[in-house]
DNA sequence: CGGTAAAAAATTGTATACAAACGTTCATTC
DNA sequence: GAATGAACGTTTGTATACAATTTTTTACCG
């Protein structure tokens, strides 16, 4: 998309991501213009999109609302990518070809390297796991599962899930990879399936009680 | 959505799914705009709508072409459904109450009646499957879920596949929501998933079969 | 006071004008 | 004749004005 169009998306999705923006508030399309610098026709794309990935919500008549994500919402999300990654994960297995697979190495290798530092280094690892994803979700060749995926996935939430990683939890997710190519290698869909599964419930939990610690849970939903 | 967006939406998604708009042609926004009778920004509003259904595709340089759907985009979205109203009959199943359970019976009743008439009431049958699906994926409590399949699920598609049907079909589709009520009412959701599975791979072998028979299908991408 | 209705303000939807990007054609050069 | 590029027509992106709708305020009546 256009750059109007995308700076107002990437904006406004950062200021609702950085809680700048409060779940439930209320957003007027000429307010966001402003903060954006452009006018409410790009504004109005960008919310579209945003609306389709469930990050703003409209009321009946039309007024958009940042969207209130329970436990319970994130739990749905989550139990949602465990079964279309683990699907990619089985199709890619059966599609797998060399190329595909020593990419898929060489990703894990840079991941391996990021979180083996003195101080593990989180954009590295982030990096290179979207890498993998992005990767196997090609090799999987279903577009419509990548659409799905991609609205899905929220990037912001795997960073904060990795930053809650200790050492121990990304060694975890880096063997989980090397089993992954293990199940490539030999083709074996129903393996990579299970292990994406799991791959991807670790990662719930580890989000949701960081998410308890803190307390950031949306208490209740609001009359919008 | 209003008036003169949903009514280009409407329009567009018609001369697509009736082949007014052949798979590969391109389509101008103004060209649309006037055949709807509406300004440009409420075709804009509905090409991204259909965008996000995969109906319609847009190059790199962003002109629109009505998607073009092979086999293996067929096969790959009956694929996708069957995974994910199978999980929706699972999650439905273990939160089935009394109240949904009745109006998921009193729909099937419907279905029956349509289909036993001297000669089958499709559009009943239609009718009274979706209202099955809609009660069913509301008892699943999944937004996100119910989000997925409503942009997956292609109704014309379940139309053109149901009028292929022969009275023996529409009858083990009657048979197979009947054995979903059983397993609903004994709270059984990997039941309910296989057997949902089932019905939605049925389905698409039958509408396959179907397209095979007429030689509808695309037969290769022409270059955008 | 409480409630209702009308008016005012705010917000979203649509049309239109213009700007930017793209594709095509045709002339020029080698 | 093939390749290059400049000019033109076409298509999409953005801004803005105005229309339709919704929400809030205010004034009035019971």
């Amino acid at each position: 998309m256009s750059r109007a169009s995308d700076r107002a998306y990437e904006k406004i999705r950062a200021l609702i991501l950085s809680g700048e923006l409060a779940a439930g508030d209320q957003i007027g399309e000429e307010a966001l213009a402003q903060r954006c610098g452009v006018s409410r026709t790009p504004v109005r794309d960008a919310l579209r999109r945003l609306e389709s990935e469930l990050l703003v919500r409209r009321n009946e008549t039309q007024r958009s609302f940042v969207a209130e994500w329970s436990l319970d919402d994130i739990a749905d999300s989550f139990d949602l990518r465990a079964i279309l990654e683990g699907r990619a994960a089985r199709r890619a297995a059966e599609r797998m070809n060399d190329a595909s697979l020593r990419e898929l190495e060489a990703a894990n290798r840079k991941l391996g390297q990021a979180i083996e530092m003195e101080t593990p280094d989180i954009a590295g690892f982030v990096d290179a796991n979207r890498e993998f994803h992005d990767v196997l979700l090609a090799a999987a060749a279903s577009p419509r599962l990548a659409a799905l995926l991609t609205t899905l996935v929220e990037q912001p939430i795997v960073q904060r899930t990795a930053r809650q990683y200790g050492r121990d939890a990304l060694r975890q997710s880096y063997n989980d990879h090397q089993e992954l190519l293990a199940a490539f290698a030999r083709r074996d869909g129903a393996w990579a399936e299970a292990v994406m599964a799991a791959h991807v419930r670790r990662a719930f939990h580890a989000y949701a009680d960081a998410q308890r610690g803190t307390g950031m849970l949306d208490k209740r939903l609001r009359k919008a």
